[in-house]
DNA sequence: CGAATGATCCCCTATTAGGGGGATTAACTT
DNA sequence: AAGTTAATCCCCCTAATAGGGGATCATTCG
């Protein structure tokens, strides 16, 4: 069967151009094509496309707002971001709507239905430059410059959890006293004052 | 000029089989073949490779060690890690140690020259499941699952930023107990017990 | 119209946290 | 051998937090 596939993307030629371009290679069947995607949520839910492609900037509602709502409609439909955008705003947050791929439109054709066929067998098909940027984005650098001991790792790491001084004393097998001790130097080295402050510090920073 | 290449891996017929493959197709130079990463660092600094194939289950130092030592040494080698883990744990480790790509082993020969190539053009080669996971990574549920409500969603945002009940309070112009309450609320609502387990709550699952 | 909810406010008590000191020991550095 | 650092422990005091009760008022909703 051929995959069903939904195009929002308000420049009127490339959208033609893709229609053409999907029909006829005989593999895919172009449910529908929009310039705009005020509706996809209701577009989605009536012809429950296997593939969603998303331009991002369009009037009314934007690509990501556009993802959202696909996949609140039916997470199963696979949205590939179809745009020209690099930055990494637009970037992280068509991620963070559920995006399943992130496309630059220079890409050629053939790498287009490559894509497609890699979305749909559980991939994730984004231009390199995007892949770059993404796993760049999970890059930690020196993860101690605030030259937090081993030991005082420990206690920040239990802090997170919620434990209190006595719990983390008694966990540690050391006195309240030093356990104190271990937080009060923790708190000076991140330059925070009080626990919750370094708990965010700690999860925002990847100190932990 | 061939890619330099530089393979980690402790399987000796796996190893002996990439080395094989890479030399016989003439476009790379394997310039060294370990089967542990011992030695990584000073190894990366001695051959500078373009290009490093890192396992991660070895003896003494694993891959993940592996790939921060080598990045230490040289940020500019590429470093792609190549693998049968698909577990979270050892996928994320790894791209926070700065890998440029992650592989499974169970790729195509030809996938892996690819892969190569795309990781030394600035891409990040991905294992189709990898990738799927690393998006799933930014995903976020946006159900507002424990119900919490614009206002107490103020107040959680200010407790994350080491605010007091007292400064919230303040800052929002209600009275100190209004401020307590809607804590407690919070606290119910996250089913935690404590300011410190809240902020990381809403922080790890991003309700903030 | 009542019921539910969200936002506001109050009281009481026990525990916890934070800031300020200071001290000892073992291990590693110079 | 002297110095530094990490880890351990102790005391005092004040402020903040958590848990347990309630209460009022406006809005929303069936």
């Amino acid at each position: 069967m051929a995959l069903r596939i939904i195009i929002f993307e308000d420049n009127d030629k490339l959208r033609e151009s893709l229609v053409f371009l999907l029909k006829n290679t005989g593999d895919y069947e172009v449910a529908g094509d929009y310039n705009n995607c005020v509706d996809a949520g209701n577009i989605t839910r009536v012809y429950e496309p296997d593939v969603v492609l998303m331009d991002i900037d369009m009037p009314e509602v934007t690509g990501i707002k556009g993802v959202r709502m696909v996949k609140e409609a039916r997470p199963d439909t696979a949205v590939i971001m179809f745009t020209v955008f690099e930055d990494d705003e637009k970037l992280f947050q068509s991620l963070c709507a559920g995006a399943n791929g992130y496309l630059l439109k220079k890409i050629s054709p053939s790498r287009l239905f490559d894509a497609i066929h890699e979305v749909m067998e559980g991939g994730a098909p984004m231009s390199p430059a995007i892949a770059r940027k993404v796993l760049g984005s999970f890059r930690q650098g020196r993860t101690n410059q605030y030259s937090i001991t081993a030991r005082e790792l420990e206690v920040l790491t239990m802090l997170t959890k919620g434990y209190s001084t006595k719990m983390i004393a008694s966990d540690l097998n050391i006195s309240f006293e030093t356990a104190r001790s271990h937080l009060k130097n923790i708190y000076t080295k991140l330059h925070v004052n009080c626990g919750k402050e370094a708990i965010s510090k700690a999860l925002k920073e990847h100190i932990i």
